[in-house]
DNA sequence: AACGTAATGTAGCGAGTGCTACAAGAGCTT
DNA sequence: AAGCTCTTGTAGCACTCGCTACATTACGTT
């Protein structure tokens, strides 16, 4: 018995985890009850049971996921603070395009879309998702900044903007943009 | 019969406009070949008869949609350049924001997903359709500016980061971004 | 008119969907 | 020990999915 099976105790607590780092793999749209099931170690039933339906599930389960990518930030910040703007934009966006936020990214894309279409758990989570980003920017904004509000923004706008045209196959032409705006560097790597 | 029934040829290019406007409006994701066929006025059996499987279908759809929102933009072109940046922008902003253009927008980000998660057809669609976009933010730069060539790139990236904190209810926060790059008039509404 | 090919209708298959009915086990209280 | 509630397993229902086998019609060519 290597395997201590963790058989007691299941509810939405120990699930969600299960189940967020399986949606975070195989997307959101597509997954069905029994494949979420089967990587939780539980049926279909059981989550029918835990959850209600699978609408609450995916609301509870979005509300999850944006729980753990507001923590991942909070981790993710330097005590100390950028001294310019292109330090800070390049810090954001290395955070977005490292290799372990890839799979993270591809879901996102799936909560902006369903967000669009008024699925109803996805806009409140992206909602939230880009408001803790957008507080994360403010606190790595340099402290001499003339307009540390708006340059958030602003840079958050860019920087989402980047993301896509770079996940669409149009990194060079974000590129491109960000030189022509004094925000990226170009000595700086694609 | 008031309706002449349009009932003899039915190819792949007098199917493809019917299957576009369904998928417009309805999605792309939970798009089955049922409901898309009685939109198009056939059968599944036939949509597998003429594109094959589901796949090619797909793709076939994606790529008359390409066409027809570059056919799209090139009607969308004004005769006048625009005489500065935030003139250029605000067009464009208009047209991506365009009650008309809603329901493709919401198409736009489903694609946008699709092409992040690497479904066949997706990211060639989507790679078409934003580089037709940036020859028209290009044609519709001010004639005297410095650099119409990043310029329109930069354009780019910042609207597409503002269409997507748009739609996942974060306008303001685009718009006060926008407002601190100078690119946004004050005056403006919302 | 006979023939051959393209186009279409009907029926269905096997798999998967969300969800439910029913019953049995588990653990706690009295 | 009896009862009670919480949790779980087994089957299954009604439905949709992409796709196919088979048969029929429509139509141009010879």
């Amino acid at each position: 018995m290597s395997e201590p099976q963790a058989k007691p105790k299941m509810s939405k607590e120990t699930l969600l985890p299960l189940l967020a780092a399986h949606v975070i793999e195989h997307g959101l749209g597509g997954a069905s009850l029994r494949p979420l099931a089967k990587a939780a170690g539980t049926s279909d039933r059981m989550l029918i049971y835990h959850f209600g339906d699978k609408e609450t599930l995916v609301r509870d389960l979005l509300e999850y996921i944006s729980g753990v990518y507001s923590a991942a930030l909070d981790m993710a910040i330097g005590s100390d603070r950028a001294t310019t703007r292109q330090e800070c934009f390049a810090r954001i966006l290395a955070l977005g395009r490292g290799p372990q936020m890839q799979p993270f990214m591809t879901l996102w894309w799936e909560i902006v879309a369903g967000s669009a279409r008024g699925i109803p758990g996805y806009k409140d989570a992206a909602e939230a998702m880009m408001a803790k980003q957008l507080i994360w920017l403010e606190n790595q904004m340099p402290e001499d900044d003339p307009d540390p509000a708006g340059g958030a923004r602003y840079m958050m706008t860019l920087l989402e903007g980047t993301l896509m045209l770079g996940t669409v196959g149009h990194a060079r032409m974000a590129r491109e943009g960000l030189l022509a705006s004094g925000l990226a560097d170009p000595a700086e790597g694609d």
